[in-house]
DNA sequence: TTATATTTGACATACTTCGTCAAAACAGAA
DNA sequence: TTCTGTTTTGACGAAGTATGTCAAATATAA
């Protein structure tokens, strides 16, 4: 169960590509990259996009594991975290039924 | 399926308090109350604590309403919300396992 | 050692959040 | 209508968070 963090580090070095490298097409400072791969910085949706066209992914599914990271950053040291996610799914199934 | 702010709101006026007394309650002004209830700012975990305690409710029950609604907030305008919440759980499921 | 790659932390700046305040809008009673 | 209390709105400011740069420290490899 790898973070988004996760994936792009593997994908990069599959490639041996240097944090450098990816960051420039990023158009941000290797140190961020570091950072996000890390888990230590959450990219911004731009910057997930761009990954994904970087790495021929799809960029529905890195868009899913950047929003799914976030939720669960959302909801760390949360103990009701599972719960929560069940409402919040209640609550959006509602919302669409409503079209609201 | 009411969200946090529409359950203080109908708690409130079913007992006919004003905003004022509750705001005062909560030590913020009133104007920030009106926009809690109506969804328009996200109280903080420490006023949905005090709210609990005010209307006589479970602050595990409260907290758990608060929480999802930032989950849906967080959600809102993404198409795949309900997939990044099955992910989301996923996640987590296995961090607790991992007992990361 | 030397060269390259990565990580760390101090710092700047922009953005968001959280609150106050006063005026405007609303609702009901007299 | 006018008076009174309530609610909503929006401008504003302070505090906190996010996003980035940069240079130094650390690791990796040759």
């Amino acid at each position: 169960m790898d973070s988004l963090g996760d994936k792009i580090r593997k994908l990069r070095e599959s490639r041996e590509l240097p944090l450098r490298k990816v960051a420039a097409f990023l158009d941000i400072d290797q140190a961020i990259l570091s950072k996000i791969e890390r888990g230590q910085r959450k990219p911004t949706r731009e910057q997930v996009l761009k990954l994904a066209d970087y790495f021929k992914l799809k960029q529905n599914d890195l868009l899913l594991e950047w929003l799914s990271d976030k939720l669960v950053y959302e909801l760390e040291d949360e103990s009701g975290a599972l719960k929560a996610l069940q409402i919040a799914e209640a609550k959006i199934k509602y919302r669409k039924r409503k079209n609201k």
